[in-house]
DNA sequence: CAAATACTTTACGTTAACGTAAAGGTAAGT
DNA sequence: ACTTACCTTTACGTTAACGTAAAGTATTTG
């Protein structure tokens, strides 16, 4: 219990309805059914916050699939773990690049800010 | 001097040179030219590597023109300065922003990784 | 019980960010 | 002079990620 309607998600994550019906039909989303319409489990909540957190991280809807499928249950095969584990490897050198990425644009815009900060107050304006 | 052709860019940065002149057509490079040919300056060099760290960082190209913007001299009007601020703020609270989600992220996959390996280890496979 | 509200499927439309020819100009090497 | 290697513009094609409209079903509310 504690499911959520479709509309109810859309609400609380701030995307229409299309959109969560567009992870569904991509394979990402698979919630179940009342009769015709969708019932989404709180673990099909955290599957939806994934596939936006993957988003904001610029990573197609597909790659956010493949991460999140890491997270499941029954992967028994010992071959399906060796790749898996490389999957992980690789993903986390991605996010390393972003990390580095991220804080030399921050450094970037520091120094823009203080520039501007610095025009302004020459000009006796702030 | 020590100026660049579309090719070597192109071989650098490993994009095609339809990119670079797709990122041309859209205002965010405007190297000089030499009779008909592009002849990019280091300074054009520098922002190509900002459009495509933006690109990592899941930015659109508009965005990344902005940011881009922001560096450029000739920001005398106060008004412009104040503005530029603002989207300093925005543009520094967003990278924030994915820098919890990629530590997130990386927790999750050293959770996935270390589960991995156990499910290998008690396999006595690895 | 009628009207509004929320849900459904189907399907064509749109935008961003290029890909992929096609058709041609120029300059260097042999 | 001919081929090879770059360069150019023009223009239609493609993929991802939805938007948007149409047409119908189901439930809730005045």
């Amino acid at each position: 219990m504690a499911d959520y309607s479709i509309s109810q998600l859309s609400k609380e994550f701030e995307i229409t309805t299309r959109t969560i019906r567009h992870y569904e039909d991509l394979g990402l989303l698979a919630p179940s059914r009342r009769g015709q319409t969708r019932v989404y489990s709180p673990a099909d909540r955290i599957r939806l916050k994934l596939i936006l957190r993957g988003k904001r991280l610029g990573l197609s809807l597909d790659d956010s699939r493949e991460i999140i499928d890491m997270y499941e249950p029954g992967k028994t095969n010992v071959d399906q773990l060796r790749k898996l584990i490389d999957a992980i490897q690789l993903q986390r050198h991605k996010l390393n690049q972003q990390l580095d990425d991220i804080s030399k644009l921050l450094q970037d815009l520091n120094t823009a800010e203080t520039d501007c900060v610095e025009a302004l107050k020459s000009n006796g304006q702030l």
